[in-house]
DNA sequence: TCTATTCGCAAACTCTGTTCGCGAACTATG
DNA sequence: CATAGTTCGCGAACAGAGTTTGCGAATAGA
């Protein structure tokens, strides 16, 4: 009963007793396991029984390594946020951002489940602790208090994590519904309003890649103000 | 094998089929115990046994109104996005965007099992139509170009949920982590330069409903300019 | 009344996360 | 080297999930 927890907490957590018989295999060696497969066949594959067979184990053997299969998401979700290769800041806080969202879009294109994980179970793990060090070290100079900066790296991840949720969703079953609905309202007459406000139909679709840096631009520069000219917090 | 399916899509799905034994209940009658379910002891209550508990069924009657569960979860999203009341435009497109923006906002506290759901499987339909039509209407004399509007909405409701998310997790068990593990980093000495990026905390937070009205308004400022000297689309 | 069709739903199937219990394996001690 | 103490691996089992099947019951139209 005396399990070795500090606090409920996995990071803090020793991963093996110092006593006893030892684990055949490493925390991050479940974590990778877990990752390959939802890389390969997406977030509901990872079943501890899935698992447990890609490491040529039990089931039952995985809750050596882990308290609960939620606590096995948070550590794939940690595990991966140490795709960021994070330089030192340039001085130019707006850039930066810019630059680690767009690294994080790209790692969340990389790994299709990772989206819906972040946004509704949000985990802060030491590599995520590494990411809000940075953030927080390029907006140093900025003169906004520490909240307005908190909700402005909240707001860059919520932004990245549902434009890459539309960008995997691109074609989706679920996606080509919607689609299919808002044909329906606008040809079958029912919707002459809503058919008149989506006349003029663009006919070239602007590059998604490109898109996302503005419109992160757009919003980081609405939270924080002109990078060259920032505004005080309160008015 | 013929079943009445319009493009699998439930929107346009006749509920009944017009001929032999007419059915006992009503898909909105379905939708309002699953509702009240999620509302009470949250979505992942809401099972199709559970449900027909609360109807007074069998769990394998609900096939007879559903396809899947997943259909059902669409139902719900759209059911209480009926829940709006949407004014015509007042002449000024950033109030009416912070209107509806607000009012999301209550309908995502109203219902706490919405947001996970709102954002990863976004649901158009018959009520969303319309929530999407007002919002068009809104915009209706902004310049900029459809595809924009479109994504000032997104990202209206992107940020709307996830602010609702994090205000519905207000003292989680999984946010009392996360803070137990950022004080840990702090306190423990191992990270200097994060505690004193942190240093300075601010005693008086501000109120969540406020912070919200700003934040929303300064984002759709940015990404559709300020309300009297619009911008046009293309730099 | 008879036929065609749909509805309601008990039972069963597969799969899920998780727990229990015990033999096996290892460390530390005497 | 033996023995005690502890942990590990994991087969088996349990509760609950979504879904399918099959059939008796109910209704509309002829």
């Amino acid at each position: 009963m005396a399990q070795g927890r500090s606090g409920d907490l996995i990071w803090l957590r020793p991963e093996h007793a110092a006593v006893g018989r030892p684990a055949q295999r490493s925390r991050a060696e479940v974590t990778a396991a877990s990752v390959a497969i939802a890389d390969r066949d997406g977030l509901e594959a990872v079943s501890m029984r899935r698992v447990a067979a890609e490491l040529g184990t039990g089931a039952a053997s995985l809750y050596r390594y882990v308290e609960t299969r939620d606590e096995l998401l948070d550590l794939m979700t940690d595990s991966v946020a140490a795709e960021y290769s994070l330089a030192a800041p340039s001085g130019d806080w707006l850039a930066d951002l810019v630059s680690v969202g767009e690294q994080a879009r790209a790692i969340l294109r990389r790994h299709p489940w990772l989206a819906p994980l972040v946004i509704t179970r949000p985990v802060l793990g030491p590599h995520g602790l590494t990411v809000l060090e940075h953030v927080l070290d390029v907006l140093a100079p900025h003169p906004a208090d520490i909240a307005a900066k908190l909700e402005a790296f909240a707001t860059l991840n919520a932004i990245t994590a549902v434009f890459a949720l539309n960008e995997l969703a691109g074609g989706s079953a679920a996606q080509r519904r919607n689609a299919a609905y808002l044909q329906h309202a606008v040809t079958s007459g029912e919707h002459p309003r809503l058919a008149r406000l989506l006349a003029r139909a663009p006919a070239t679709t602007a590059d998604p890649g490109d898109r996302y840096a503005d419109i992160l631009t757009r919003v980081m520069t609405g939270l924080l103000g002109p990078p060259s000219r920032p505004r005080p917090a309160m008015g």
